[in-house]
RNA sequence: GGAGGGAUGGCCGAGCGGACGAAGGCGAUAGUCUUGAAAACUAUUGUAUGUAUUCCAUACCGUGGGUUCGAAUCCCACUCCCUCCGCCA
C-alpha cells in the first residue's frame, strides 16, 4: 500500500506511475474520497471532544442539574455514533480502492508493457554446446529420479516424485546455501507455511493473486507460495531500531501454488508443479540504503549460478511486467537446452515501502519513527536449479556428469 | 479433544464504571553533585492521526462487537499464552 499523502502532495508522481504500469484509476474520485473521509472525521473528533467535556461535567454536576445534562449528553452520544460510523464507511471504501494501487516503480526500471520489454543486463557463463538436448523429464525419468505419471495418479497433475540422488542433491544445495547466506548475515528460517490471511494481505498477494493461494477453509489458513510471506510477517507491527538494520532471513519452505490460468504452460516435468521447495532471501532495511541492498541480493543469486556453473542471464523487469508490490525486479534466468532459451530460476525485488506500511513494520532513528523497506530474492529454488542442472550436464549416453567443482557442493558426480 | 487461570506502556506491576494515557518500581535519556565513575537527587520517557505544528484534539490497556451520558474497569465472541488430563512426530 502506498502512502495516502501522496493524495495531497505528489499527485504527479502518482499519475507519472499509473502511466507507466499502463492503469487508468480514477484518481480525482480517490481525492475527493480521501478529502470528505478526513473532514467528517475530524467533525466526528470535533463532536466527541465535546461529548468527552460534558461527561466530565456530568460526573462532577449538581443532583438538580443533572437530569437535563443527561439529557443533552444522550443526543451528541447519539450523534457521534451515527457520525463515526459514517467515518468508518468512507474510510473503508477509500482503502478498498487505495490498496489496489500498485508502488511506484524505481525511475531506473525500463519501460515496456510485457516481458518482452525486459531490459537484458548481461549472460553470464558459458553455454554447451548440446547435440539433441533430452529435457530434464526424458533423462530423470529413465534415470529413475522423477515420476510425474504416479504423482499425477496420487494428487494429480504439477506433481511429481524425486527419487535417490536428486533428493541428496536437493538437500545438500539447501545446506550449501544456508551456509553462504548465513556467512552474508542471513539468519536460516524455517517459517510457518500455514499462514492467516493477515499476512497474505500483508505482502501483497491478497487481494490480487489470490486464486493462485491454496485455502485451508476449515482453519482459514493458507498455504503460502513462498517464504516471503510469513518471513515478511515476522516483524509485523513492530518498530525496529535502525541500528539493527539490515535484518536479513534465509527461509528454507516448500511453496504451493495452484498455478491457475496456466494450463498447457510448462507440462513437461517438474518446471511448474504445484509444490517445490525454495530457500528465500528477505530484508528489513533502512529505505535509504535499500537499492544497495537489493544489488547485493542479487549479486548472491549469481554467485549461486555461477558456483553451480549454470548459464544464466539478468533481466531487469519492465514496468508493465511488474507485480503491484514491486517497485524495481531483477529476474534470472537460466539457460534450459531442451527449451533452446532462458528461463526464470531466481527473481528478486525491492517493494520498497509498499508491503512494510501494510504490515506496520517502522524503524526508529533519532527520535523519529519512519516506515522501513522490505526486499526478497530466491536463492534456491530446488526444483529448477534441478532442470538447470541436469539438462546442462547432460550426456550424449543419456546420463548426467558433473565438474568436480560443483560435485563438490551437491555430493553427486554422476547421474546414471 | 476436556478442565481451569491469564493478556495493561521498553520490562515488571496496580487499577475492576467518572479528574486514567493509565499509580508504583525497573530500565533508558538529560541535569545536579564528583578529578572521573558509582551512589543519591531532579526532570523526561509509547504509537498514530488531524483543518494541530514546540500548544491542542482524537484513537489505542490482546482483537472485534455490545451495555452506558461516560468503559482499562461490566457483558458477548474470538485470538494468543500458562497449568492439569488425554492423544501424538
Amino acid at each position: 500500500m502506498l502512502d495516502p499523502l501522496l493524495l495531497k502532495n505528489d499527485l504527479d508522481s502518482l499519475k507519472d506511475n499509473l502511466k507507466r504500469r499502463n492503469l487508468d484509476v480514477d484518481l480525482e474520485q480517490l481525492i475527493e474520497l480521501d478529502e470528505s473521509r478526513r473532514k467528517l472525521r475530524f467533525e466526528a473528533e470535533k463532536l466527541r471532544a465535546d461529548q468527552k467535556s460534558l461527561g466530565k461535567d456530568i460526573a462532577n454536576a449538581e443532583p438538580k442539574e443533572k437530569d437535563a445534562l443527561l439529557e443533552k449528553a444522550s443526543q451528541i452520544s447519539e450523534n457521534v455514533k451515527k457520525l463515526f460510523d459514517e467515518v468508518e464507511e468512507k474510510d473503508k471504501v477509500f482503502y478498498d480502492l487505495w490498496v489496489k494501487i500498485p508502488n511506484l516503480i524505481s525511475s531506473t526500471s525500463p519501460d515496456g508493457k510485457t516481458d518482452e520489454d525486459n531490459a537484458e543486463i548481461k549472460q553470464v557463463g558459458d553455454i554447451k554446446n548440446i547435440d539433441n538436448p533430452k529435457d530434464h523429464l526424458e533423462i530423470a525419468e529413465k534415470l529413475g529420479l522423477i515420476d510425474v505419471q504416479k504423482a499425477s495418479e496420487v494428487s494429480g497433475s504439477r506433481f511429481s516424485y524425486l527419487f535417490g540422488d536428486l533428493v541428496k542433491i536437493e538437500f545438500n544445495l539447501v545446506s550449501w546455501a544456508l551456509d553462504i547466506l548465513s556467512s552474508k548475515g542471513f539468519t536460516p528460517t524455517v517459517p510457518p507455511v500455514l499462514v492467516r490471511e493477515n499476512a497474505l494481505y500483508g505482502t501483497g498477494f491478497f487481494p490480487d493473486d489470490a486464486e493462485q493461494v491454496y485455502e485451508i477453509p476449515n482453519d482459514d489458513l493458507y498455504l503460502v507460495g513462498t517464504s516471503e510471506v510469513p518471513l515478511a510477517a515476522l516483524h509485523s507491527d513492530e518498530i525496529l531500531d535502525i541500528e539493527n538494520l539490515p535484518i536479513r532471513y534465509a527461509g528454507f519452505s516448500t511453496c504451493f501454488r495452484r498455478e491457475a490460468g496456466t494450463y498447457g504452460k510448462d507440462t513437461t516435468g517438474i518446471f511448474r508443479v504445484h509444490q517445490f521447495d525454495k530457500v528465500e532471501m528477505f530484508s528489513f532495511c533502512n529505505p535509504e540504503k535499500s537499492e544497495e541492498e537489493h544489488e547485493f541480493i542479487l549479486s548472491i543469486e549469481e554467485e549461486l549460478l555461477q558456483a553451480l556453473e549454470i548459464p544464466y542471464r539478468v533481466v531487469d523487469v519492465c514496468a508493465g511486467d511488474l507485480g503491484a508490490s514491486a517497485a524495481k525486479k531483477y529476474d534470472i534466468e537460466a539457460w534450459i537446452p531442451s527449451q533452446n532459451t532462458y528461463r526464470e530460476v531466481t527473481s528478486c525485488s525491492n517493494t520498497t515501502s509498499f508491503q512494510a506500511r501494510r504490515l506496520n513494520i517502522r524503524a526508529k532513528s533519532d527520535g523519529e519513527t519512519n516506515i522501513l523497506h522490505t526486499l526478497n530474492g530466491t536463492a534456491i529454488a530446488v526444483g529448477r536449479i534441478l532442470i538447470a542442472l541436469i539438462e546442462n550436464n547432460q550426456t550424449e549416453d543419456g546420463k548426467v556428469e558433473f565438474s568436480d567443482a560443483v560435485a563438490e557442493i551437491i555430493g553427486v558426480k554422476i547421474l546414471g
